[in-house]
DNA sequence: TCTGGGGTCCTAGGACCC
DNA sequence: TCTGGGGTCCTAGGACCC
């Protein structure tokens, strides 16, 4: 059996435990650049706000309701789940980190003292005793199922935060009354093509042949029907290295000089190097695109990208952005407004421990290694940043990203810790 | 005025090989 | 007149997830 600990609105939960206040109050997190809600708690919910509203189209029913606004704050909440995990880890052996507020627990041998359902609720306890974050969790011999029953057990109060689908008729109750779009695996287009052939409830779906299934959506709905039938086949790995980094970003303003739109890529090189480093790897591919404000059909639209080849696979910083200098150079256009840039690596191997090539022109390449581990060791100790490379520029104004209602990093920074006057 | 960021996997189809 | 069969590799784009 497995379980899956989902935390409640988590962006929101963790701004309501450094804002006790809050708590039974309209709340919404806003995505980066303040632009969308991406979190949001049943109360605000309910004045009629939806995940995804462009915050600018909703501020009168944000007023009218009170409702407090948060910029996302994903250093703060990064550090809240490495807590929450933590705890289900000194609990459970195999656990999965699937997402920033999700995890997947294996039960196998959980039974022999409590139900598994009793087991959980302990575990759900210590994690709102040690970190004040709400978890709603779903027990059921598939990880489909598992979320299924998290959903109820969020949904319904009667059952105290664990949901366990561990019998068929149980499980043939919950499919039957389980919207097919909230499925984990049923997109909006999956669901269209099930609508269509008169599927409207996940028991209609599991209740396919498995040649029907696979004919009509292919492997990926095989997975999924397999699932929804009780057979697990979903596997998600724990450590795993990602095959592509990305960072980008909109802009607060939109930007039209070469040299803002330089520091803002080189800025998105470096944090990528850094990811990268951060998960042991190297990458040979770097793309950089660009984007005018697709919003604003009044100005020139413009979108491209470009990709620059290393002969060497690299985490180096500074072989990296110059690439991906090379990379903007080569299609930037004058004349046109950007709202949003990125750097992409690709072709990511893991790092060799020693490497050495023929035709390599960087000769020193043990001395920038070393080079980069100093550069991180500081920038973890005294903050992202503090050591850049100069092209970045120390004027962010030009392409600042707007982050008007941000926390403090509460976790994170000693010089914003909380302050408690009693 | 203001509209997010970061991922994975699969499939089809083209280009190529013998 | 009739013009095969069996592969691999790569990429773009679709679909999905949080």
């Amino acid at each position: 059996m497995y379980a899956l600990v989902d935390c409640n609105s988590f962006f929101c939960s963790v701004e309501k435990v450094f804002h006790p206040g809050l708590g039974g109050k309209p709340v919404v997190v806003l995505s980066s650049n303040d632009g969308c809600i991406v979190a949001l708690t049943p109360e605000a919910k309910a004045a009629g706000l939806h995940r995804g509203d462009p915050i600018f189209k909703v501020r009168d029913i944000v007023e009218r309701n009170n409702v407090h606004v948060f910029s996302t704050n994903m250093r703060l909440y990064a550090a809240m789940s490495d807590r929450v995990t933590d705890i289900l880890r000194k609990s459970i052996t195999h656990v999965e980190k699937y997402s920033i507020d999700e995890s997947f627990c294996d039960l196998e041998g959980y039974d022999r003292y409590h139900t598994l359902t009793d087991f959980m609720r302990g575990v759900a306890e210590e994690i709102r005793l040690y970190t004040d974050i709400p978890v709603s969790v779903g027990i059921a011999p598939s990880k489909t199922l598992a979320k299924i029953g998290s959903k109820f057990a969020k949904q319904y109060e009667g059952y105290r935060g664990v949901c366990a689908i561990d019998t068929d008729a149980k499980r043939r109750k919950a499919l039957s009354l389980f919207p097919l779009s909230d499925v984990w695996g049923i997109g909006r287009h999956t669901l269209e093509k099930l609508l269509y052939h008169g599927i409207t409830t996940p028991l209609d779906f599991a209740d396919r042949k498995e040649s029907w299934v696979r004919s009509h959506l292919f492997l990926p709905g095989v997975q999924t029907w397999l699932e929804l039938n009780g057979t697990p086949c979903i596997d998600t790995h724990e450590i795993r290295r990602n095959t592509n980094i990305c960072t980008s970003r909109s802009f607060g303003n939109m930007i039209a000089d070469i040299a803002s739109l330089c520091s803002a890529i080189a800025s998105f090189a470096a944090s990528c190097a850094n990811k990268l480093r951060g998960q042991g790897s190297v990458a040979r591919t770097v793309t950089v695109f660009v984007m005018s404000n697709r919003f604003r059909d009044d100005l020139p639209q413009y979108a491209n990208s470009a990709s620059r080849s290393l002969s060497v696979a690299t985490s180096d910083t500074m072989e990296l952005t110059s690439a991906a200098m090379e990379a903007l150079m080569s299609i930037f256009l004058p004349g046109i407004r950007y709202k949003k840039a990125g750097v992409v690596l690709s072709d990511i191997v893991p790092a060799a421990p020693f490497e050495q090539y023929l035709f390599d022109e960087i000769k020193n390449r043990p001395q920038r290694k070393d080079l980069m581990r100093v550069m991180d060791d500081i920038n973890c100790r005294h903050g992202v940043k503090t050591l850049h490379l100069a092209v970045e520029g120390v004027d962010k104004e030009a392409w600042h990203v707007r982050s008007e209602y941000r926390s403090p990093n509460y976790l994170t920074d000693i010089d914003e810790i909380l302050t408690i006057k009693i």
